[in-house]
DNA sequence: GTATATTAAGATAAAATAGTCTTAATACCA
DNA sequence: TGGTATTAAGACTATTTTATCTTAATATAC
């Protein structure tokens, strides 16, 4: 797997939470409901999001997490290295400690220029455009349910 | 990381034996030590390519283990689906289960690409064109050591 | 056949990751 | 002020991955 299961939970959530347009504070439990993961689990995660500035939170009635930024202004990345570190940086497929431009693999040559894209992937998408992606899907899905209905 | 610790030690396995002209049995000991991997841990690593056809051993003096095939019949992928499994294929990054093109994850759109792009080239790129790499890096890093010592 | 070299297999241990549960801290509201 | 809602933090458990150790099986050579 290239990301850990806490990463893509803290992906899961910040996308739902870029795709509620309201820009109040949203409740956990709300969102591991949602998303179907362990509420303290996800706590956990959003909580390191939280350290890492890219939520906000608030305790209490009315309280919950909510984006510290704009939805277009938190990328892919952000979200991947609050949780995972920056490993996708430093490490590789083959994870040598210490190799690189300098001391490359026998697989560096191949593998650095997808590496590459994949990073500027990261570094390009942001939860705004996932979020409207995915309202795009869920649109397609409910219109080919009609269809399936005729 | 994209490949566990035992398929990173298949593939650099793999690619030392197939820079290894000879095409008799190479003991599991030489191939540790001169990877640094714990004897026992590749033992059973290589164990698995062994039943997946991709090696094969003999036991006894004069024993060890060998490419099944000529190296430029052994894909990357081959090594690793016989230690990792298909995953690449059948799950992803956010490895929601039955996730795929009827019902994508709002990622899959950008992801898709680069997937692809990395099943290709693990397709395409073959133990003798690695080993090859291998020797060329090795003799590039020979001669710029020359060069520093003068 | 006995000793030796080697992989195969399984039992166990250690470390990393994932998940759960409990308590504390904070904020609101009545 | 006291009760409730909510995140924060930490202790604990479970699972998976990684690593080690022991014993078995098999082949060779003398
Ligand atoms: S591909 Fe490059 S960065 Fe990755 S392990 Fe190999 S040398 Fe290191
Ligand atoms: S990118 Fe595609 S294959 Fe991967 S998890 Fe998302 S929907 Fe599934």
């Amino acid at each position: 797997m290239l990301l850990s299961k806490s990463c893509i939970y803290a992906l899961r959530a910040s996308v739902l939470i870029a795709s509620k347009k309201n820009d109040g504070f949203i409740t956990i439990r709300e969102l591991s409901d949602e998303l179907n993961i362990s509420f303290h689990f996800l706590t956990k995660v959003l909580q390191e999001m939280t350290k890492a500035e890219l939520l906000e939170s608030y305790k209490g009635p009315n309280g919950g997490v909510k984006l510290a930024r704009p939805a277009n202004k938190i990328t892919f990345m952000d979200v991947v290295e609050s949780i995972d570190g920056n490993y996708m940086i430093n490490e590789c497929v083959l994870g040598l400690p210490g190799c690189g431009v300098m001391k490359p693999c026998a697989l560096h040559d191949q593998w650095s220029v997808l590496k590459t894209d994949i990073i500027n992937m990261m570094n390009e998408y942001n939860l705004e455009a996932i979020a409207k992606n995915r309202e795009l899907q869920r649109s397609f899905e409910r219109k080919s349910a009609q269809l399936a209905n005729l």
